[in-house]
DNA sequence: CTGGTCTCCTGATCGC
DNA sequence: TGCGATCAGGAGACCA
């Protein structure tokens, strides 16, 4: 389940293939998770299209034809900067992935072996890229999938560079970044529970389900705790410990739960540290107490009730 | 504006 | 072995 850090070790490992790569051809299998600014009304919504087989389709909006100058991330977007000043912004969702590899060599063998295997399955997209950096035995055409099997990821178009600045401008601090100030300042007027906060991604950018338990942990705060209620010293406490975890999560190459892995297949092992997550019932690493678990913000949390500040109501 | 609930979607897992 | 129920959760829609 893509957060923060797994989003940014999918920018760290798609980049150094896809930075001066150039776009020569794309196939999109599912229209619906392409989402377009100029859907009316309320601006964002999913085209309804019966899927298509696939094809080639000319879509500038897509990238086709132009060269990626630069992979940015903010919280759990990322945005693939093309050199016409178009962005394509990715939400990988729970189970988006995005992967580069080289492109098959077209061979009889190859081609016997493909019609009788299907392609991989909740391919939705598919980008060939001819590459600058091909040298002996590295590969000049590579191709790039989205695959998202509960497609709760999806693609934005942007015509300028200026229209992801506005999109991320709504979005809090990336979590890598944030302080104590901007905590307390989108804080002071919400009374859910800290957990929920975390949550929100105009609070804080790139925290999901298993950082936000992880962070809570390592500011021993309850979750149920109220945002607004936090002090000074909580709230630095807080911002100090989501960027640990943070940090630590990119160091480790991200959560693999179930199926994250980086644009190359690999796995990461942020899970072999997390303290709380997915341990109820298991003893505290800090008091060996048993952690409890509930339902809070419609997620699965969990938290040490003994060393877990309680909230005061 | 805020917060809570619902919804989307598929695969893994579990109890019977 | 099969099958229905349950769970996983990012984030927008929706309502009080």
């Amino acid at each position: 389940m893509p957060e923060g850090p797994e989003v940014e070790t999918v920018r760290r490992s798609l980049a150094p293939w896809l930075v001066g790569s150039r776009i020569t051809a794309l196939s999109l299998r599912r229209r619906d998770i392409i989402v377009t600014p100029a859907d009316p009304p309320g601006g964002f919504s999913r085209q309804r299209t019966i899927p298509t087989r696939p094809r080639p389709v000319p879509r500038p909006d897509l990238l086709l034809d132009q060269t990626i100058t630069a992979l940015e991330r903010h919280g759990k977007q990322l945005a693939l900067i093309a050199d016409s000043g178009r962005v394509l912004l990715v939400h990988l969702g729970m189970t988006g992935k995005l992967v580069v590899d080289a492109l098959p060599v077209p061979s009889q063998v190859a081609s016997r072996r493909a019609a009788r295997a299907p392609a991989t399955p909740h391919t939705h997209i598919q980008w060939n890229l001819s590459t600058p950096y091909a040298t002996p035995g590295t590969p000049s055409t590579l191709r790039l999938r989205f695959i998202d099997p509960r497609r709760f990821g999806g693609l934005w178009t942007l015509p300028t560079r200026d229209d992801l600045t506005l999109r991320w401008s709504s979005l809090g601090p990336d979590a890598t970044q944030i302080t104590p100030a901007a905590l307390a300042a989108s804080l002071a007027s919400r009374s859910a529970p800290i957990k929920a906060a975390l949550l929100d991604q105009a609070i804080v950018a790139g925290v999901g389900n298993i950082y936000a338990d992880e962070s809570l942990f390592l500011a021993r705060l309850h979750p149920r705790a109220p945002a607004a209620s936090l002090s000074p010293a909580q709230l630095a406490a807080l911002a100090h410990a989501i960027r640990t975890v943070i940090h630590a999560a990119i160091d480790a190459r991200g959560s693999t739960i179930r199926d994250y892995t980086d644009s190359r297949g690999q796995p990461g092992t942020a899970q072999l540290t997390h303290n709380v997550y997915a341990r109820a019932g298991l003893p505290c690493p800090r008091c060996a107490s048993p952690l409890a678990s509930a339902t809070i913000a419609q997620r699965t949390t969990v938290w040490c009730p003994n060393c877990q500040t309680q909230p005061c109501v």
